[in-house]
DNA sequence: AAGTGCCCGTTGTTC
DNA sequence: ACGGGCACTT
């Protein structure tokens, strides 16, 4: 028997074993999921059944597969892989496909394509809303955005979103043609456009899609719960002729239906692939007994799951913490304290088994435990929110570069156009802005043409002038010079080193030093002999997880950011209504148990010890509420649980109903009612009208006069809303 | 064209 | 509480 397979149970053996059709792994949280796809690499490689370029492994960060990568080199001779494996992520395989086919399309898309990030997208978005005269109240550009998105997954086209009486669905179809357009002109792919192009590239070119089935024999995709639709399609694609494919996931753990992720792609694998076999991993390694018992509880709440309860032989290990802050900034100190004692008291082992991890549901909250960690001077890393590539001076330097690889890069463009300042103000780029439209041309050929008519004022012209000239010195540089000769000197000519030297702020200064890193993974760039454009996709497609520091004491993250991670010490903080779960998502079943299948997500990262904590009142919007437990801790049983207050559990049932105007009103929201749709204008609302608001929660309209709501909140008195102004959800009785 | 002050929305999760 | 966007000023 092969080396490879002592130590896996016979599920574990089974599936990596076998190697052919199609086969579904239903891995529970712990169960040794990543164990298995690096086994079954390592077994196809090891039994000859492939060479490593015959094989593709999909997972869900850049990092992720990086590990994964080393892990096979771990357990497999350097001579049984001689070759490229391919290990990335569904964005970066496509982004690699396109760069090779795109071509192929022949319209206006090229190889050269450029990436769109969110951001990119959001400007486009307001660009295209502005040109179309829509009113930026009415059609909220981030609600565009999203919409947008989720047509595109859907699988629509401006085509198949025809005009339509409904002022809201014609301004969404005319901004998504437009947005679709302008994308086009730009040369540029968002970040759903590199799925989906993929997928009508193979799909329209036999020849492309034949290659690729030839090339790959063996595929394989982790956190197969997360795939969206377009992800499916190319799977389908890629699997055609061999079917070959083993998915691994855990419809428990799927946390991402807002970016279109469709459980049911798991969940009906085996219609979609008749010959399937199935393997359940439902021994968990990972946690101890405790939390997993605690897990298991909790994810039992959902009706809409196929049962499976995980097992484990594990020790029972140590009561989960409760604990329950009088505000935000006291649970944050408690918690920063206790991991450092917790950290203290297991000083005797190696220091990987005492890694600690503060888990929460939204970035926002990340700010009180990075203040606590500096107020107690313990070191701390941060994931996501505010990460290096999102950073205003990062993209804007790497504006500069998509600029000198594609000039119609008009995200890039207008980013960087007047940064730093250059006297190229608001007429002058409305002028050029006006000329790219009714010409159909980028920002870049309208300041060319512009310049060549002259027909700007004097101080407007020598601007532009010195900015192309700017742009055009340095392109003359791609290529001849390494890449950290090209982004210093972009931040030298383009004036922005000088900028900052002039500000001479703290402020100032931490940019710079942002710069300076940038200039670093530049030069390591240079190292890989990796050319301007590998760089500029490696930046765009970087999942904050990416740059996790595997040894920090205490990482902060969000729980979306931790999946697939796992941590000794787990604190999971913020179980508020409203908060956890969401307030967005307390209205709809489907939403309410992704939020359980998040906090189910949360407990089993937790190898050792579990915290779970909130506070009573916190401060949201500048403003201080009043918040109650999350009904999340309610579906622990309560001899899982420790207070470690010693206020007893007791404290954990619900608050009692109060009354408002009469009425009983219970918190949170009254069984059975349902939303009719987010207010933009008071008008629909009457006196009496039961309201949730995303902060306040559930109330009653008490008055309504000149466009104004008063709302009387439970514990939280009158709220006066201005009619548009407010996210609040009229709520129907019955 | 750039600077100042006020109003408004923000904070839902990410490749 | 805070920053972006806008109107208004210099």
């Amino acid at each position: 028997m092969s080396k490879l397979l002592e130590g896996l149970n016979a599920e574990q053996r089974t599936a990596v074993t076998t190697t052919e059709g199609p086969l579904l792994v239903i891995a529970g949280a712990g169960s040794g999921k990543t164990r298995v796809i690096v086994h079954r690499i390592a077994y196809l490689l090891e039994q000859g059944l492939a060479r490593p370029e015959q094989i593709l492994a999909v997972t869900f960060t850049n990092k992720a597969a990086l590990e994964m990568k080393e892990r096979v080199h771990h357990l497999v001779p350097p001579s049984r892989r001689r070759g490229e494996l391919l290990l990335s992520t569904f964005h970066s395989l496509c982004v690699r496909i396109l760069r090779r086919h795109l071509d192929r399309f022949g319209g206006a898309y090229t190889r050269d394509f450029t990436i769109y990030d969110t951001d990119d997208q959001g400007r486009l978005v307001k660009a295209c809303l502005k040109e179309l005269g829509l009113d930026e109240k009415q059609y909220p550009p981030r609600a565009m955005q999203s919409r947008i998105s989720a047509a595109k997954n859907r699988g629509e086209t401006p085509e198949t979103l025809p005009p339509s009486s409904d002022p809201m669905r014609d301004a969404l179809s005319r901004t998504f043609r437009l947005y679709e357009a302008r994308l086009a002109a730009a040369n540029a792919l968002d970040f759903d456009d590199l799925l989906l192009l993929t997928v009508r590239l193979l799909h329209r070119f036999e020849d492309i899609a034949a290659d690729y089935n030839d090339r790959f024999r063996y595929i394989l995709i982790d956190e197969y719960q997360d795939t969206n639709p377009p992800q499916f399609n190319l799977v389908r694609l890629l699997t055609q002729q061999r079917q070959n494919l083993c998915v691994v996931g855990d419809p428990d753990q799927s946390i991402y239906k807002f970016r279109a992720a469709d459980i049911r792609n798991i969940l009906d694998f085996e219609q979609h692939y008749p010959k399937a076999k199935t393997i359940i991993l439902a021994q968990n390694y990972r946690s101890t007994k405790t939390i997993l018992d605690a897990a298991n509880a909790v994810i039992q709440h959902n009706r809409a799951r196929r049962k499976k309860d995980l097992i484990t032989h594990n020790p029972a290990g140590e009561p989960i913490c409760v604990f329950v802050a009088a505000n935000a900034e006291e649970e944050a100190d408690f918690v920063v304290k206790e991991i450092t004692a917790w950290q203290r008291r297991h000083a005797h082992l190696p220091s990987p088994e005492t890694r600690a991890a503060v888990l929460y549901r939204i970035n926002a909250q990340s700010r009180l435990f990075e203040e606590a960690c500096r107020r107690q001077g313990v070191p701390y890393v941060l994931i996501g929110g505010f990460s290096f590539y999102e950073r205003a001076e990062i993209k804007d330097v790497l504006a500069y570069l998509r600029l000198l690889l594609n000039p119609h890069d008009d995200a890039a463009f207008d980013r960087i156009v007047n940064v730093p300042p250059r006297g190229i103000g608001k007429a002058t780029l409305d002028i050029l802005s006006a000329h790219a439209i009714n010409n159909g041309v980028s920002r870049w050929t309208a300041t060319l043409q512009l310049l060549e008519a002259g027909r700007l004022a004097a101080r407007a012209l020598t601007a532009l002038n010195s900015f192309v000239q700017l742009i055009e010195s340095l392109q003359a540089l791609v290529g001849d010079t390494k890449l950290a000769g090209l982004v210093q000197a972009v931040i030298m000519r383009s004036g922005y080193d000088e900028m900052l030297r002039q500000e001479g702020t703290r402020e100032a200064e931490s940019r710079k030093q942002n710069l300076n890193e940038l200039l670093a993974a530049a030069a390591e760039a240079d190292e890989r002999q990796e050319s301007l454009r590998e760089f500029l996709d490696r930046a765009a497609l970087v999942a904050d997880t990416d740059n996790l520091v595997d040894d920090a004491r205490i990482t902060l993250l969000t729980i979306h950011s931790a999946k697939g991670l796992e941590f000794p010490l787990v604190v999971v903080a913020g179980l508020e209504e409203g908060l956890f779960p969401h307030m967005r998502a307390a209205y709809n079943d489907d939403d309410l148990e992704e939020e359980r299948r998040l906090f189910y997500v949360a407990m089993t990262r937790a190898k050792q010890q579990l915290y779970l904590t909130y506070a009573e009142r916190r401060r949201v919007y500048g403003e201080e509420v009043l918040a109650d437990p999350s009904r999340f801790l309610e579906e622990i049983p309560e001899a899982l649980l420790m207070d470690v207050r010693q206020q007893g559990v007791g404290k954990l049932t619900p608050p009692p109903a109060a009354e408002v105007n009469g009425q009983h009103w219970s918190h949170p929201q009254p069984a059975g009612t349902k939303p009719v749709g987010t207010a933009t204008a008071a008008t629909g609302f009457r006196v009496g009208d039961r309201v949730a608001h995303a902060t306040y929660g559930v109330g009653q309209v008490v008055r309504v006069a000149d466009g104004k709501l008063d709302i009387a909140f439970l514990g939280k008195g009158v709220k006066r809303f201005v009619a548009g102004a407010a996210p609040l959800k009229k709520i129907a009785r019955e």
